[in-house]
DNA sequence: CAATATGGTACTATAACAGTCCACTTTTGC
DNA sequence: GCAAAAGTGGACTGTTATAGTACCATATTG
């Protein structure tokens, strides 16, 4: 249903792989051969990650890229938030439209929504970096058959 | 950051405007007035939300759609499944991308994606069509294996 | 100063989306 | 029956965003 970038996927792969050695320096090549993906696609993330804070980046030959802070810090909200940019699951959210709000029927919705993005902000915040490197880590996100009947199987 | 098509917020407009009169058949341009769309575009969604078994529809003259189902059993997740398809956070949640996925580094981060896409999709299944017509009304998040009645989670 | 790495910017082809239109079918009412 | 009104289905198009790439500038090491 919410659909994310190739881009963003790709992001947190760097992201992961850089978790798992926090201290070194990573140069371009090394990660882009690790994760699979085109070296001047890992140079575009990793300019936006270091832009937007996420990584620390040192110049010159023998430079490289290393996280900015913990992996137990750095939630998928960060890294997500990064390379998608602010979240706006619509207009309504983000701006005012004089056209389509013109009624206190949209703006009940609205304020509906911005609880739902709120939702869904927490619950990508709740998982950090760290934790995206284990496999079997104790993040337990049950199928709580919540609310309906009409729990469509949902292929998230 | 995660981004969703104004026509998946038109349609939940459409669905909350419905849901404040279940029983009453309306017609599209009566919707389409409503809610502050085009006609051709509230047609085109009343088409999507009709075929997906969230709408009934009566064709001919005094025609008009209604919902399926009561307001308390229609989630947004169902809402934005019909009209965003199905939620594919990335192609590594869906499908096997063999190139892209050649490490069990990769793996482990997919099996995470899925985890969080969970947390997403919960977060909104938990919101009914009945709640999105209240202004003020307590949406509490569950997460963190709660079932549905004991919700430590995240009050929004 | 030369080699290597990051930094910034601009560009292009592709794909997805929003929005619209037309021909067809169904129902109501005269 | 026939005409008007309303939903059904499909196709089409302009616009926008995305993915991916390339180029040049800047910094650091030895």
């Amino acid at each position: 249903m919410i659909k994310m970038g190739k881009l963003t996927d790709y992001g947190t792969l760097i992201m992961t792989y850089l978790a798992r050695e926090p201290q070194r320096l990573h140069a371009t090549q090394e990660i882009a051969g690790a994760v699979g993906i085109a070296l001047p696609t890992a140079t575009k993330l990793l300019k936006i990650l270091t832009k937007a804070g996420l990584l620390e980046s040192q110049r010159g030959i023998k430079g490289g890229y290393l996280l900015a802070r913990s992996p137990q810090s750095i939630t998928m909200a960060d890294v997500i938030g990064a390379l998608e940019g602010p979240f706006g699951l619509t207009d309504c959210g983000t701006a005012e439209k004089p056209g389509s709000c013109k009624r206190e029927t949209a703006c009940s919705v609205k304020a509906n929504w911005q609880r739902i993005s709120q939702a869904v902000n927490d619950a990508l915040a709740s998982v950090t970096l760290e934790e995206m490197t284990i496999s079997t880590h104790p993040i337990v996100m049950m199928r709580q058959g919540a609310t309906t009947d009409s729990n469509r199987g949902v292929t998230l």
